[in-house]
RNA sequence: GCGACAGUGGCGGAAUUGGUAGACGCGCUGGUUUUAGAUGCCAGUGGUAACCCCGUGAGGGUUCGAGUCCCUCCUGUCGCACCA
C-alpha cells in the first residue's frame, strides 16, 4: 500500500509499448472497415494550450473507441505550417521564419506524445513542406485552366498593421480579425477563387450532412446567403443624366419584382456612385452622406438605428410606366450587399414603409392579400403587407400570383433590356493572394512581353526560400534577387517572378486527404485517397464553422471536378468541441494598468459574513485582494491558462485526458477546476490500485455463473451494464461524462466487493477488464 | 430586431428519450488512519423538526403519469445583423 501511482512512469511505459509495436500505424486493410478520424491540426505556435488537449483528446477517444469496435482506424496529425506569427516572431528575433516554425513543431510533437494519442506519425506532414505546398500550387493551376482561379484588380482590405490583404470573411466589423485595425481600402491586383461558382452547391449540399451541428450548417447557409430574384435597371432622368454626365441607369436587385408597380422611391447607399455625384452640388446631402459612412463603421446601435434618408433631387424613370422616381440616399441601404441601390416599395417592404412613413412617401397597394388579411395596406404595418399575394394595381401585370408575376414582370424587363432575373449571393469570391513572406508561392511568372505565365508543371515546385527574415517593411521575396528572377516559360526571355503567397486557408483545405498519402511524391492524391476518404469524424473548434470548412467543402468539390477524389463532401461527421474556460481574476493599482492573477497563484478563503475573498501573495505588492471577474476562454491576455506541459508533469496524461471528458460533454464549453481535476487523478489512481492487488494475487479461476453468489451476480451485472451504458454513450458521442460515470460507479462496487473467494475474484476480474476496456479510449 | 440552443442541489452536470428526479464527480458535515497536515477509508448530504408532504426559470395545458410533449412569458448563451 505504500507504492505511490507514478503517472510519468506508467504512461512512458504504455508509449514505448505503442512505439515499439508501432501501435496506431495503419495501412488501406479491405477486409476492415475504415474509419478517418480527423482533429483540427494546429498552428505550431510553440506550445500546446489546453484548447488542444481537448480536442485532440475527444479525437482520440472517438479514434481508440472505433479502433476497439474493430474498424482499420486512421487518426493522423500535421501541421499548418504557413502565416503570420512566424513572422512576427522572426521580426522580434531575426530567426527565419521557417527555423522558429520547425523548432515550435519539434517540441509540439513531443507534447502531444507525452498525451498518449493514438496517432499515425508516419503520415505526418507540414503545410510548409514542398512535398506538400508544391501540390497547392499544382491545382492553382488546374483551376487556372479551368477559369475558377482568375486575376483581378479590385478594391481589396488593407490591414494596415500586418500590412496584408483581407478576405473579405476576415473582415470584422470593418476591422482586421487579427489586428483590430481599422481597414482600409486598397487597389491590387490579385488572383481570386470562384468559389460562387459552387455556391448553390454548397448550400444543396448542406441538407446532405446530418452528421453537421445545426447551428454549422445555418451559419454557412446565412454565409453563402442565396437569394433568388430579379435584377431591375431604372434609367435615368434627365436631371440624373446630368449629374452623371452620362447615360445609363440605377440597377437594383429585388427578391420581390413582382411589387414593382408599388415603387414610389428609390433608395441607394451613401457611397454610391449617384450620391457621391449629387452630394458634390449639395452641402446638406454631403455631411448627410459622411454622417452614414461615420455612421455603418461604429455599428454598436444599428439595431435600433433610425431609417434616416434625405433626397438627392435626382430622378430615374420607372421601366414600365414611365414616371419619375426620385433617389433617396438612405442609411440602411449597404453598399455592400447586391448593387446598393433598392427599389423603394413601401406598401410591401416593412424598411420601406416605416422610411416612407418617416419622410411622408407615398404609399401604394400592389399585392392584395391571399388570405384575406387586408385590402389596402394602411397604417400600421402589419406583417402581412409583406407575404406573398395577387398583384394588383399592376398595369397589365395584374392578377398573377407570386411566381407567375415574377415570370411575366422578368420576361417584360428582359424584353425591354432593363433587368432579368437574376440569383444572388451574399458569398464573395474567395481572395486567395497575400503580400507576405512566410506562405506558399503562387505559381506565376510575369513577363514583359508575354503577361502573367503560369509556371509549367515541370518546373514545380516553385521554392519558398526559406532563409529570408521579415523586417516589417513588406514582403522580403520583393527584394530577394534570387526568388525574382527567373526566365518566361514560354518565350525565355527574363522576367519576374509573382511574389505574393496564398492565403493559409487553402493549405487547410485539403491536408485531410493528403494525409492517405502523405508519401506520393508523383502526384496530389493516389489510389490509398479513395480508401481513407471522406472523413468519418471531424473534430475542431466552432470558430472554424464558416470559413475553413466552407473552404474545404468548395476546394474537395474542385478535385472531384477534376477527377482527382471520389466524393464531393469532406466531412461526414462534425463535432465542435466547446472552450476551456477559467476563472479570471484582476488587481487594479491606483495608478496603471489592470493586472491579471493566473487562477493557480489565487487563494480563496471565506470572510466572517462569508463573502469569497481572494487573495494573492506577490514579491512587490504582499499579499493583495484580487477580483473574480467570472469566466472567460483560456488565454494570454487574461491570463487564466493552465500549460497542459506542466500540468502533465504534475498529474500524468490520463489525470488530463480522463478530467477534460468527464468535466463537461464535448460540444459544451469545459469550467476548468482544480477540484475536478483532483477527482480525476484520484479516480485514476484507484483504478491502477484496484488492478495491480488483483494482477498481484495471481491469475483468476474461469468464470462459472452458475455458482456465483447474488452479490457476485449483482457485481458482474452492474460490469456489463456499464459496459453498455459506456458503448452507446461514446458511441453516440453525445456524454461521455455518463460513460464514466458508469465506470466510476462499477469501480467503486468492486473496490468495495473483496469475499476472497475464487468466484469473487473470477467476478472482480471480469468487472475490472470491463472498467479498463471502456477506459481505454479515454485514459 | 431575427434565428438556434439552453434554464434541474452549494458547483460541473445525470435522468435508458413520457415512467422511482438529482447518477457520477466536486464541495460540505461527521467518523476513522496519522505526532500533525496532505492522502486513504467509512457514513451522510434537494427542502422541511418530521412525513406517505413539497420540489426541475414562471404561468397554463395534454396525459394514468411531464425535467422530458404543447402554448404564453421571463432569463441566459451563441450566431446573424437593415440581405433589398
Amino acid at each position: 500500500m505504500e507504492e505511490i501511482y507514478d503517472a510519468a512512469a506508467v504512461e512512458r511505459a504504455a508509449q514505448e509499448y505503442w512505439d515499439e509495436r508501432r501501435a496506431f500505424e495503419v495501412g488501406e486493410d479491405t477486409e476492415r472497415p475504415k474509419y478517418y478520424c480527423l482533429s483540427m491540426f494546429p498552428y505550431p505556435s510553440g506550445r500546446l494550450h489546453m484548447g488542444h488537449v481537448r480536442n485532440y483528446t475527444i479525437g482520440d477517444v472517438i479514434a481508440r473507441f472505433t479502433r476497439m469496435q474493430g474498424y482499420n482506424v486512421l487518426q493522423p496529425m500535421g501541421w499548418d505550417a504557413f502565416g503570420l506569427p512566424a513572422e512576427n516572431a522572426a521580426m522580434s528575433n531575426g530567426v527565419p521564419p521557417a527555423k522558429w516554425t520547425r523548432q515550435n513543431i519539434a517540441y509540439m510533437r513531443n507534447q502531444m506524445k507525452s498525451l498518449g494519442f493514438a496517432i499515425d506519425w508516419k503520415r505526418e506532414l507540414a503545410t510548409c513542406d514542398p512535398t506538400y505546398y508544391r501540390w497547392n500550387q499544382w491545382l492553382f493551376l488546374r483551376m487556372l485552366e479551368k477559369g475558377i482561379a482568375y486575376r483581378k484588380t479590385g478594391v481589396v482590405n488593407w490591414d494596415p498593421v500586418d500590412k496584408t490583404v483581407l478576405a473579405n470573411e476576415q473582415v470584422i466589423e470593418g476591422r482586421g480579425w487579427r489586428t483590430g485595425a481599422l481597414v482600409e481600402k486598397r487597389e491590387i491586383p490579385m488572383y481570386y477563387l470562384n468559389i460562387t461558382r459552387y455556391g448553390d452547391e454548397l448550400l444543396s449540399a448542406l441538407d446532405n450532412l446530418p452528421g453537421w451541428p445545426e447551428r454549422v450548417r445555418v451559419m454557412q447557409a446565412n454565409w453563402i446567403g442565396r437569394s433568388e430574384g430579379c435584377e431591375v435597371a431604372f434609367p435615368y432622368a434627365p436631371d440624373t443624366r446630368a449629374a452623371m454626365s452620362a447615360d445609363g441607369a440605377l440597377k437594383v436587385f429585388t427578391t420581390r419584382a413582382d411589387t414593382v408597380f408599388g415603387v414610389t422611391f428609390m433608395a441607394i447607399a451613401a457611397e454610391h456612385p449617384i450620391a457621391l455625384a449629387a452630394a458634390k452640388s449639395n452641402s446638406a446631402l454631403a455631411a448627410f452622406v459622411d454622417e452614414c459612412r461615420r455612421g455603418s463603421v461604429m455599428e454598436a446601435d444599428v439595431a435600433t438605428q433610425e431609417k434616416k434618408g434625405m433626397r438627392t433631387g435626382l430622378h430615374v424613370l420607372h421601366p414600365f410606366t414611365g414616371e419619375q422616381i426620385e433617389i433617396w440616399v438612405a442609411n440602411y441601404v449597404l453598399m455592400g450587399y447586391g448593387e446598393g441601390a433598392v427599389m423603394g416599395v413601401p406598401g410591401h417592404d416593412e424598411r420601406d414603409f416605416e422610411f416612407a412613413l418617416k419622410n411622408s412617401l407615398r404609399i401604394t397597394t400592389v399585392v392584395r392579400s391571399a388570405s384575406g388579411a387586408y385590402d389596402e395596406v394602411l397604417e400600421p404595418w402589419i406583417p402581412a403587407y409583406g407575404e406573398y399575394g395577387i398583384t394588383v394595381n399592376s398595369g397589365e401585370f395584374s392578377g398573377l400570383d407570386f411566381k407567375a408575376a415574377l415570370d411575366a414582370i422578368s420576361a417584360a424587363l428582359e424584353k425591354k433590356g432593363l433587368g432579368c432575373k437574376r440569383i444572388h449571393y451574399r458569398l464573395r469570391d474567395w481572395g486567395v493572394s497575400r503580400q507576405r513572406y512566410w506562405g506558399c508561392p503562387i505559381p506565376i511568372i510575369h513577363c514583359e512581353a508575354c503577361g502573367d505565365v503560369p509556371v509549367p508543371d515541370s518546373q514545380l515546385p516553385v521554392m519558398l526560400p526559406e532563409d529570408l527574415v521579415p523586417d516589417g517593411s513588406g514582403n522580403p521575396l520583393n527584394k530577394s534577387e534570387a526568388f525574382l528572377a527567373c526566365k518566361c516559360p514560354k518565350c525565355g526571355k527574363p522576367a519576374r517572378r509573382e511574389t505574393d503567397t496564398m492565403d493559409t486557408f487553402v493549405d487547410s483545405s485539403w491536408y485531410f486527404v493528403r494525409y492517405a498519402c502523405q508519401d506520393q511524391a508523383a502526384s496530389m492524391v493516389d489510389p490509398r485517397v479513395d480508401y481513407w476518404l471522406p472523413t468519418d469524424q471531424y473534430v475542431g473548434g466552432i470558430e472554424h464553422a464558416i470559413l475553413h470548412l466552407l473552404y474545404s467543402r468548395f476546394w474537395v468539390k474542385v478535385m472531384r471536378d477534376l477527377g482527382l477524389v471520389k466524393f464531393g463532401e469532406p466531412f461526414t461527421n462534425l463535432l465542435t468541441q466547446g472552450m476551456v474556460l477559467n476563472d479570471i481574476y484582476t488587481y487594479q493599482p491606483a495608478e496603471g494598468r489592470k493586472r491579471y492573477f493566473n487562477p493557480a497563484d489565487v487563494d480563496t478563503r471565506r470572510d466572517a459574513d462569508g463573502t469569497e475573498i481572494h487573495e494573492v501573495k506577490t514579491k512587490e505588492l504582499g499579499t493583495i485582494q484580487v477580483v473574480h471577474e467570472g469566466l472567460g476562454k483560456m488565454s494570454k491576455s487574461e491570463n487564466n491558462g493552465v500549460d497542459p506541459e506542466s500540468f502533465v508533469a504534475r498529474f500524468g496524461a490520463d489525470t488530463a485526458r480522463l478530467f477534460m471528458m468527464y468535466a463537461s460533454p464535448p460540444e459544451q464549453s469545459l469550467v476548468w477546476s482544480d477540484d475536478g481535476v483532483q477527482g480525476a487523478s484520484r479516480f485514476i489512481r484507484r483504478l491502477w490500485v484496484a488492478v495491480r492487488d488483483h494482477v498481484s494475487k495471481g491469475p483468476s479461476p474461469a468464470l462459472e455463473v452458475g455458482a456465483l453468489t447474488p452479490g457476485q451476480r449483482d457485481l458482474r451485472r452492474a460490469a456489463h451494464r456499464a459496459l453498455a451504458k459506456a458503448t452507446d454513450d461514446i458511441g453516440r458521442r453525445r456524454n461521455f461524462n455518463t460513460a464514466i460515470a458508469a465506470i466510476m460507479e462499477l469501480l467503486n462496487s468492486i473496490v468495495r466487493f473483496d469475499d476472497g473467494s475464487p468466484q469473487g475474484r473470477a467476478v472482480r476480474h471480469e468487472a475490472l477488464e470491463i472498467a479498463v476496456m471502456v477506459l481505454g479510449p479515454i485514459t
